[in-house]
DNA sequence: GCTCGAAGTGAACGGTGTTCACAAATTGAA
DNA sequence: TTCAATTTGTGAACACCGTTCACTTCGAGC
């Protein structure tokens, strides 16, 4: 590690800005972006709230690195899963389930992650320039898998790659959310026939693979 | 109609507390929540910001009065849909884009509408209670629709009626979301078999829809 | 030791939701 | 009509917010 490449100084600096982030995502995950100012950041790491802007040119700059690193985690998180060597059946299952129970495990950061998203064509679909950020790279590991499964022959050969994966990925934001949002949302343990967190995820991935699956005769 | 029951006072009450929530909603629907402030709001009226207080106990009142406004439109829509004499599998996929339409026509509120959740116990999904919510009804519409299509024979015997229900009702939620924060969500309109915001809501049902059918023989 | 730039600060500006004492208007009764 | 009581509306203030700016303090290089 050539740590003598950087002098004293930076490494102060780099330890400061670590300390406000730090602090930033712990008031964060626990309070949700509501929670989070300015103040209560320099009131954590006792320096005054001017202090902050030598580091962060606003808040909402420092917010964005917050979003910016939970879905790093996510997208590394779905990307481990996506390079085993597991059968791909139990691979693109585990991709949704994963994700999912990343993206519930923060539930302030996965909806920050969306909500916050600049309007102004900076995150675009069809803009070049979307490829290279995280949620570009998300998007291709789903399509990568989608085309798996179609040249493998697990999916229906007619269905088209870039426009499946959106879906997929729409129908697992979609579960996502409800449980940051609504954290029972399942909730239906105690009642017959009753699934867990943990299961309903499992449902729902299933119903999403079905929908893509050759209806090939009728086994099982 | 029997106006004469309520006085004249009242009825100036009841006008100026419609003013002053055709103004929310306005700024509402083209900023979002976070461009209305009270004191915007009494600007548009031509009232002080002090008497808006005189209406509604506190903001998140006014704005939670505004979401639950916009959550009665959108399952009207949806039970209006619900209750037409269409064939099942057209109805069905209809009560989904039509959800999505109505949902993605305001961004703004559809988003707020989930994001301001209570966490508070009120609307828990496994409380008594939930289902003479707005939300809480939508729900049972589902798995009416459910359970029909288990019954009448479109959908595989096995489903659990509300377990699916819930996982449909994500699906669809995940496509609204995506298009409510990022507009261009589909947007492959420009690619070879691309799609449009329309096309694509179809194929998104169509897949949901697939996902419960029987996979009976192998037609098409 | 001195200089110069970076780090850190206190005070302020304009914004927010909200409260409260007070004035104005409206209502109901005498 | 007059008077009391209630409702409606207001201006000023409080506490919070993000952010800026002149200012001091400090540390590294000459």
């Amino acid at each position: 590690m050539q740590d003598s490449e950087i002098s004293p100084a930076e490494r102060r600096r780099l330890r400061v800005r670590g300390a406000i982030l730090d602090a930033a995502e712990k008031v964060f995950a626990e309070e949700g972006e509501a929670g989070l100012s300015i103040r209560r950041i320099a009131d954590e790491i006792d320096y005054s709230p001017a202090a902050i802007y030598k580091y962060f040119s606003s808040k909402d700059d420092l917010v964005d690195e917050l979003k910016e690193s939970f879905f790093g985690r996510l997208l590394g998180t779905v990307h481990e899963i996506a390079d085993r060597r597991d059968p791909f059946s139990v691979r693109a299952r585990r991709c949704m389930t994963g994700y999912v129970r990343v993206a519930i495990e923060k539930p302030h950061h996965y909806v920050a992650a969306f909500s916050g998203v600049r309007l102004d064509s900076e995150t675009s679909f069809d803009a070049r320039g979307f490829d290279d950020t995280n949620k570009g790279q998300a998007f291709s590991v789903l399509t990568d898998m989608v085309t798996e499964g179609i040249e493998s022959g697990f999916f229906r050969a007619e269905l088209d790659p870039v426009n499946t994966a959106k879906s997929v990925w729409a129908s697992i934001h979609g579960l996502a959310m409800m449980i940051a949002h609504l954290p029972d949302f399942p909730a239906t343990a105690s009642m017959p026939g009753g699934m867990d967190q943990a299961e309903f995820i499992d449902f729902h991935s299933d119903l999403i693979v079905r929908s893509l699956e050759k209806t090939s005769g009728g086994a099982a």
